[in-house]
DNA sequence: TAGTGATTGGAATTATTATTTCATATTGCC
DNA sequence: GGCAATATGAAATAATAATTCCAATCACTA
């Protein structure tokens, strides 16, 4: 009689995904305050991984007793092997980004052949687009977004390392059917084109040390024509952030003398797509 | 006399990078079994954080009390205050990438604002570049730089959405001084440039379903005339597949109708930063 | 080589923490 | 609405673990 200790036909999880998915299946027909330290658990694992029994049961709002109720309900024979499961996870849970990333790099720069040059190329990447989901300026994404939905048209600035990224601005504004200029310097025309600009357009422009020459002589005269201009580019001291209304610190990873794009153009599609769904909420309703 | 514990000059490590160089700075003089602790801490740092005092030592083969003077040495009052350091670390390393990247999406498609956006950028790269990294058949590259590096000339051939990859290969293949010819719509002259081509050449063709005809049409063009070529396109169906001597099936994830080019990208540098190094080893020694 | 100070091992002690117990409250059922 | 079964709260207890202490050992200096 009572629990029925003697024979355990019920199988014990031993891993983090089986206790989760038996928490899951059972949480309707769980008591209240069981039901209240189960959600607990699946929604900070981290603290039951570390913390004491009562520490974890103060958190959740229930008595220590309901915790370990809760872990024998489970199967378990007490708060502390529940706590393992929840320890284990946090072990066999991969290596850090931050891990893999060095690990990578190693790989790149000790190995030899060319999958370590391809590898090299893939943690500059992984490494620019963590960097720059980290340290983007959320008000100067949605300035430059708003910006740049105003415009006329929009004109795309960029030369050498950086015109692919242009160039894919250019093709997505296009299939967004945003109006907007490339300007590239294939007849000598980028003087004439400029000239066309005024203050009803915007400028994006994109320039990296070493700057080339043209996209900042071409920078600084459109902007003393009165186009906003907004910038993507590596540093404060940059001549592009002089120039600009509202400009974007990208630090690229490189590899092998070469710069990733991934970060630069992943804030450039956000841009250009921006802008696209600005336009239409625009049209139908002007709110925040 | 003592160890002085009324005034606590020294700094204690808070973080777990502080700790570890602490540790490393001092471990020349430490005493043999505090070092012998000391590295076992640094080589397993989960066990730290999950251990008992007694665990610990008995694995590290020293004594419980061995392990709390080596605590005390770096400043904390016991054991308990050092294996909080270790424990911050499991909790504030990320989470695995493939839940970073869950985490991220799901943001991306909830959140509303221009940083969802962006970060549905973030995410279609990453996971791009999570998967080439994974499905890169490591043969084909090699081949493919083994046929390109032997071309007098490398012809680049894309178009629309692919044209960015095309222009930085261009441009990463001057800089390495490689002869090449980036085959551009500009003047409608691309059929008299792609004629040039000879089977001492090579192309590197990028095309993504939906194909652009003239990109195939070149191609076709292009392989009628012994031009070898490798192609980056998405599917063992894609025409591009056909006539390619390599080819490299790149599957790239999108966002808001628009595919990341991170793979693509990274992969092409790969090939040029690959030719460029089998050029200079080509000339001195070659070898595998 | 003897002596001094630092280091170490091991057990005793203290603190912390999990678990149990029991009284009380709540829920579901007739 | 009353009764039984179940669930909950709070404190007592048992278990476990950290810390301290002291004797023994080791390393260094005179």
């Amino acid at each position: 009689m009572g629990v029925g200790g003697a024979t355990m036909d019920e199988r014990v999880p031993r891993d983090f995904e089986t206790l989760r998915a038996t928490i899951l299946e059972r949480r309707e027909n769980l008591p209240k305050r069981i039901a209240q330290i189960a959600a607990y658990a699946l929604d900070n694992p981290d603290d039951i991984a570390f913390g004491t029994a009562a520490s974890i049961a103060a958190s959740a709002g229930v008595q220590p007793s309901t915790l370990i109720r809760f872990a024998q309900q489970l199967g378990f024979d007490g708060f502390t092997s529940l706590q393992q499961v929840f320890r284990e996870r946090l072990r066999e849970r991969n290596s850090t980004y931050d891990e893999r990333l060095l690990a990578l790099r190693a790989k790149a720069e000790g190995g030899a052949g060319h999958r370590a040059i391809f590898d090299g190329f893939i943690a500059a990447a992984s490494t620019s687009l963590n960097d720059i989901s980290r340290t983007l300026d959320e008000a100067h994404l949605e300035q430059a977004v708003s910006l740049l939905a105003k415009a006329e048209t929009i004109y795309v600035l960029a030369k050498r390392r950086s015109y692919p990224v242009a160039s894919y601005i250019a093709y997505a504004l296009g299939k967004l059917n945003i109006r907007n200029q490339l300007v590239e310097s294939a007849a000598g025309l980028n003087a004439e084109m400029i000239s066309f600009a005024t203050p009803a357009d915007a400028v994006i422009a994109i320039s990296f040390s070493p700057y080339a020459p043209a996209t900042i002589d071409e920078a600084r005269a459109i902007r003393d024509q009165g186009v906003p201009i907004v910038a993507i580019t590596d540093s404060s001291f940059s001549p592009l952030a002089q120039f600009a209304r509202v400009w974007f610190e990208v630090a690229e990873a490189d590899f092998a003398g070469f710069r990733s794009l991934s970060a630069t153009m992943a804030l450039a599609m956000a841009l250009t797509v921006g802008v696209g769904e600005k336009r239409r909420d625009g049209g139908r309703r002007r709110k925040a």
